[in-house]
DNA sequence: CTACGTGCAAACCATTTGCGACACC
DNA sequence: GGTGTCGCAAATGGTTTGCACGTAG
């Protein structure tokens, strides 16, 4: 699950600090289910660092995302829903709770455009999202 | 392009009230390229209409949305983006500068998932996001 | 005339920033 | 020892809310 050894490689790697808050930070991300936004990652750390700031998660995030470590869900603005999966594939989205669930890249056909994109326009990836009722939100209706 | 007389119609069937607020409103989300988030709405209407305050176009904003007139880009939490073009369509985002371009569903192949969604997930559809650089920003990179 | 819509101002919530103190390397 | 990181607190930005007044139906 979480391995310490290789989490200071990666951080050495990107020149970045092994300190205790990041850590437990990374910890909380991965071991967190769903796609958390940082505020509830930011409860999480505080069960087991009650001292530390929303500033220095919010600042260690951005920190891991620009380090590679870390990916959002979203590139829109607002609200970030986060992940330590880093490796292409999909989601799958509750409209009622907005739940986010993982679709492996291999349980979809793979998409291509038909036509050009818009001029000059460089195509690197996609990601699909699928939407839906979770089984909670289907009784709830 | 911005047809009063099927606003109107529209508003009746959702027995909203046909102020001149929401015409200027609804007109400027018609006429607005890309998909423009709240703010930008409200200063493109302000020009209109320099008495409005902001609360008024959130407020109709949100109207639209139940009453089915407008589209939120994605579902995830934070700044909408809007859209009125309200048939499934798929998008071309920037992950320079977050813009996004539509795309049609007759540019790209069908997709389906593979394997069963997980348990009790009813799947209703999907939406694409292709990610590149814009012209604009390929060059300053 | 009455319910719905508007403007205003304050409140709210997520996120960012600046800065002095502190810890990793 | 010096740069990078932390904690704090204040600022910011987008969005929501409550309420008194105004207007569409």
């Amino acid at each position: 699950m979480f391995d310490v050894t290789e989490f200071q490689a990666r951080c050495r790697a990107a020149g970045l600090a092994l300190t205790h808050q990041r850590q437990v930070i990374y910890q909380v991300l991965m071991q967190a289910r769903g796609h958390p936004c940082p505020e509830v990652i930011y409860e999480k750390v505080r069960k087991r660092i009650p001292s530390i700031s929303a500033g220095t998660v919010y600042k260690n995030i951005k920190t891991f995302l620009n380090a590679g470590l870390l990916c959002e869900v979203t590139l829109h603005h607002g609200t970030m829903r986060l992940e330590t999966n880093v490796q292409p594939h999909h989601h799958l989205v509750c409209t009622g709770c907005r739940a986010i669930f993982d679709v492996d890249s291999n349980e979809v056909d793979e998409v291509q455009l038909r036509r050009k994109p818009p001029k000059g326009f460089l195509v690197n990836g996609y990601k699909i999202e699928f939407y839906g009722l979770c089984p909670g939100c289907r009784k709830r209706q």
